[in-house]
DNA sequence: CATGCGGATCGAAGCTCATCGATATACATA
DNA sequence: TATGTATATCGATGAGCTTCGATCCGCATG
C-alpha cells in the first residue's frame, strides 16, 4: 500500500505556508471510487425517482406500473432500470410475463452512511 | 398541485394483476431531482476524492494542496471543484493568491438522510 | 402452433461531460 | 512598474450518456 504526501516545492511569499500537507491512502480512493459509481448511479433524476418509488413500496414493483410513471418511452424506463441493477442499487425478479424491481436496502445504506 | 395515478389499461392474462397502482406525487418528485443533482456532482471519481479529503480535514484545504493528489491538470481539478461548489456540497474562499475550500455539511447531511 | 403481450436489447442521433493547453485574472514581491 | 505565482476561464476534442424506434426474446392464451 501506498500513500501520497506531497511536499509544495513552490517557493510561497513572506515564506508562508497555505496549509498541511494532505495525504490520501489508496483505500479510501478505492472506497470512495465506488461510492462515486453509485450516486452516479443515482445521478439522474430518471433513476433517483425511480429509486424512491420503489423503496416506498416495501415488496416489488412490476415495470409496467414503472413506465406511465414518466413521460419516457419503455426502453429507456428499461435502461435506466439496468443501470441501477448494474450499480448493485435494485434488483429485479421474473415473474411469468412481468418483471419486478426492488431497492436493495444494503446498497442505500452503504451510500447513506459513507456520505453522512 | 397535481399527482399521477395511472390504472394499467392493458388486459392482464387470467384476469391477474401484477401489483398495485403507483402514486408519485410532485413534490416527492421535485425532492428527488435536487438530490439527483447533488448526487449527479458527487457521481464523478476525483469528485467523490475531493470531497472525502476536504471532509476529513476540518479545516479548509488550499487548491495547490488538492492538484497534487490527482493525475490532472491544474484546470481540471479546477473544473471539478466549480461542479462541487455549483451543487451546494463545497464552499470557498480566497485570501491572497490561495484559495480554500471546505465541504458544506449540511449538504451532505440532506443527501445522506434522503437516501437512508 | 399461432398470436399477443411484457420486457430487454440494438443501433443511431443528439447532447453533455471530462480533459487538456492556452490564456486571463488577481495578487505579491522586487 | 515589471515579473512571477495561484487559480479561474476559454475553446476544442473525444468519450459517454439519454433517448428513441425497431426488433428480439419468453411466456401465456386460444
Amino acid at each position: 500500500m501506498q500513500t501520497l504526501e506531497l511536499a509544495p516545492k513552490q517557493k510561497r511569499p513572506k515564506g508562508e505556508v497555505c496549509c498541511e500537507p494532505v495525504v490520501y491512502p489508496d483505500i479510501e480512493r478505492a472506497q470512495a471510487e465506488r461510492m462515486a459509481e453509485v450516486a452516479k448511479a443515482l445521478g439522474d433524476p430518471v433513476r433517483m425517482q425511480l429509486v424512491d418509488v420503489l423503496r416506498k413500496h416495501a415488496g416489488k414493483v412490476c415495470v409496467c406500473e414503472l413506465v406511465p410513471l414518466f413521460d419516457l418511452s419503455q426502453p429507456t424506463v428499461s435502461h435506466h432500470l439496468k443501470k441501477l441493477r448494474d450499480a448493485g442499487i435494485v434488483g429485479s425478479e421474473r415473474r411469468g410475463l412481468w418483471a419486478y424491481y426492488y431497492v436493495k436496502t444494503e446498497a442505500m445504506k452503504e451510500i447513506s452512511t459513507w456520505l453522512s
